[in-house]
DNA sequence: TTTACTGCAAATATTTTGCAATATC
DNA sequence: GATATTGCAAAATATTTGCAGTAAA
């Protein structure tokens, strides 16, 4: 299971990061990380909150938000922002070797699908922006999903209905 | 001046819109609209709202926030979200003919600055997106401004403190 | 034993909603 | 005059904070 190797190099990394600012190895933090592994790609603070309290596992919401925010310091974990949506975290694709993760989301229905560019990447990350040191380039596509899109045709007639 | 032109040009957008779906014009949709060809390029619903008090021009902020809406809807305004910001907005770039903006966000201290790249525009637009019609490409770029840069260096050295 | 961390509850920040009063059409 | 829109206050949503109790080191 190839999973489980790049859960447990995650795991390590969390390890050392804790080790390194003598701050605790507790149980919670653990367990989160462990959930985040079978969580869909984009998920939000609720979901691993309900996704904890569903596998019997009691953290409070607040340790759930400030174990985000310490994963997303320590690198392992990435956030994202979407129209309409809350926060969502992403396991981060620093250490993975393939190219970016980039999002399309739907603005009618809210469906976000992930798509990778390794051309648009390039541009990405070969082009300068002067004394500004980038770290995380992220392209977020708002559209129109195909089932909207045809519902949309339905509903906007081109004859204006009149009163 | 041309800021003028463009401002005509937008406003008749809105008695557009506002016409063609029997809604009415009132004077705060057409004061805020003005108001915002005086603010910061990606401005919030707050800095609206105070901009106009500080005009002596009394809108409800529930008004500032329909009118928003609204002006998104009518495609006169474009909504951009950052990590760590309110929702901003900015005006559209639709009708513009120049390359899209683009934003850099300093993670540390939050400056966001504006960069236009006609060839990651250029694959944006040409690339393909499977079902889904896009709409809105966004890039923003994460990562530290030069001032958060080099104070970072000096506060984390090399050898780390022993307690 | 020390103090970082958790859980809880209250606070904050942002945006939305319900509704009576108002003003556009 | 009919009703879309405003302003206000309350509600909803998402996240942060203060603090007492707990547990990792």
């Amino acid at each position: 299971m190839p999973d489980e190797k790049a859960r447990a190099a995650v795991r390590a990394q969390l390890t050392d990061y804790l080790q390194s600012r003598q701050m605790r190895k507790t149980p919670e933090r653990f367990a989160l990380l462990d959930r985040i592994f079978h969580l869909p790609d984009l998920f939000s603070s609720t979901d691993l909150h309900q996704a904890m309290e569903q596998d019997g596992y009691r953290v409070s919401l607040a340790s759930v938000y400030n174990s985000l925010k310490l994963f997303v310091e320590a690198g392992l974990l990435e956030q994202r922002l979407f129209q309409g949506h809350p926060t969502r975290f992403t396991l981060s694709r620093r250490s993975a070797v393939g190219p970016l993760r980039h999002q399309m989301v739907c603005t009618v229905c809210g469906k976000i699908r992930e798509f990778t560019d390794p051309e648009i990447d390039q541009q990405l990350l070969r082009r300068s922006y002067g004394s500004f040191t980038p770290t995380d380039p992220q392209v977020t596509v708002y559209g129109l999903c195909r089932s909207c899109k045809k519902k949309n045709r339905k509903s906007a007639p081109r004859t204006p209905r009149r009163p």
